[in-house]
DNA sequence: ACGGCCTGTTGACGCAGATCAAACGGCGTT
DNA sequence: AACGCCGTTTGATCTGCGTCAACAGGCCGT
């Protein structure tokens, strides 16, 4: 699977304009955006393909706008020198990706790789600045993104650093109930591998706590399928919650 | 911090207005906002004082708006259920804290508390969407913020989660120096056990890691200051493999 | 069917870093 | 000078998870 020569290089602009703008539509960013100024800006944008395994963008890049899956999985990941990844997040479609980067200007921190044949939609820095400028619904809209991003990597900066594994996968193993249609049977959305990346543990690790789990009654794994026998065991499993809110109060001058 | 002992006494003296207003225009986000504007929207603003120790904001609060601080040090940190903590970020004089939660109406994520007397300016959230509806100036300010955050928790997460210790406190060194007026000899800016909080290990392996380092000869530690003597094995320390107990060093040219 | 090939499982072992415990040093207080 | 407090150091030990290795099952295309 060496994919090196496929850049992001392969666009095209042609009448792929109703894949652009349906995928623009579907975007939380471009929610309020009128159907006009949409399709306006679809006509600035391209398409770019993407085959199973091909890596789309790579870490350190510097990347001309945002990117948004019209259909497909994408990858994005961080790796380490000795070839370990860890996956950030899964980006399917009507999703986007690369906000804070195409703003800043920065370089890509993460690497992002097609998961199953894709199609992206790239939106030019360009065409952002300017929709920020003159859409004020918009800006707002890129604000609840980037401040979810923040918030999003923040948690996962504390299930890094102050949960174990089988922490981490008991609150994924909940989270992917409370988005289920049928909480207490999910399904895992990739391979178990994966899974292990996307919890900052190695593959064999996953296996284990998988197991530990289904051996204390807690679930029953079959293949991708993980049924939920005990969610009470696994909310303890997972760290249980704190106490409800509390308004702190402090000296407050003027 | 020593310099700040001069500032600190001629701000406690000013009425509150003029220490809001000299807050917020340290600040970047205010940066490209007029003094008038700043003026008017720091009559919306309070001040909150917190003695060293206290706890500015628990984790889980709803916090009102976003704050500033006017002069001390505040520590944002993240706290498992036995109690230890990891350090999201001090924050000094000049620099703000909560945009995300602020703007997306959520609970904080970290516990925020005083490391030094300090004051702090809250601006409320109300004030902040006023000024993000006709200011497109602050609103591009507050994306870049807010992407920003964004970013630097990516990178929280990549040294949290495939680096180890030894990596993330060269890179630590590293930063401190490049910030410093005199690099290689740099200063810790709070105590070690906190500086180990920030790393993501305990204080007890910190102090193994410098005493290695300074074995190598890479460092001299004296107290809080830190001499850099080697500042190239201090690069591979932080880069690509270690030095010392060469396994393999496979040669990789940036 | 056959072999490749990828994903997942299982066991033995190693290591980075946590934990426990004790002692030390600087520093302000009495 | 004696005291206590706090941050730090150091040694001994423990452990979660990674590493290495072997292997089993499913899916593919020739």
């Amino acid at each position: 699977m060496q994919s090196s020569a496929a850049t992001l290089r392969r666009m095209r602009s042609l009448p792929d304009q109703r894949l652009i703008e349906g995928a623009l539509e579907q975007l939380a960013l471009f929610r309020e955006l009128g159907a006009q100024r949409t399709a306006a800006a679809a006509k600035q944008c391209c398409v770019m393909s993407g085959r199973r395994g091909e890596v789309l963008a790579r870490r350190g890049s510097r990347l001309p706008g945002i990117f948004v899956v019209a259909y497909g999985i994408v990858k994005l990941a961080l790796r380490g020198q000795d070839g370990d990844e860890r996956v950030l997040r899964l980006v399917s479609s009507g999703q986007g990706f690369g906000e804070a980067t195409a703003l800043l200007g920065e370089r890509s921190r993460y690497e992002a790789s097609a998961l199953a044949d894709c199609k992206l939609v790239m939106v030019p820095s360009s065409v952002l600045w300017k929709l920020l400028e003159t859409e004020p619904r918009f800006a707002r809209r890129m604000m609840l993104v980037l401040g979810g991003r923040a918030l999003e990597m923040m948690d996962e900066v504390e299930a890094a650093t102050l949960q174990r594994g089988s922490q981490r996968l008991a609150r994924y193993l909940q989270s992917l109930g409370a988005s289920s249609p049928t909480p207490g049977a999910v399904r895992l959305p990739v391979s178990k591998t994966l899974v292990a990346a996307r919890l900052g543990v190695k593959k064999e690790t996953l296996s284990r706590l998988l197991h530990q789990l289904a051996a204390e009654g807690v679930i029953r794994v079959e293949r991708r399928d993980v049924k939920i026998l005990d969610a009470a065991r696994l909310r303890s499993a997972a760290g249980e919650a704190e106490a409800p809110p509390a308004k702190e109060a402090l000296a407050a001058t003027s």
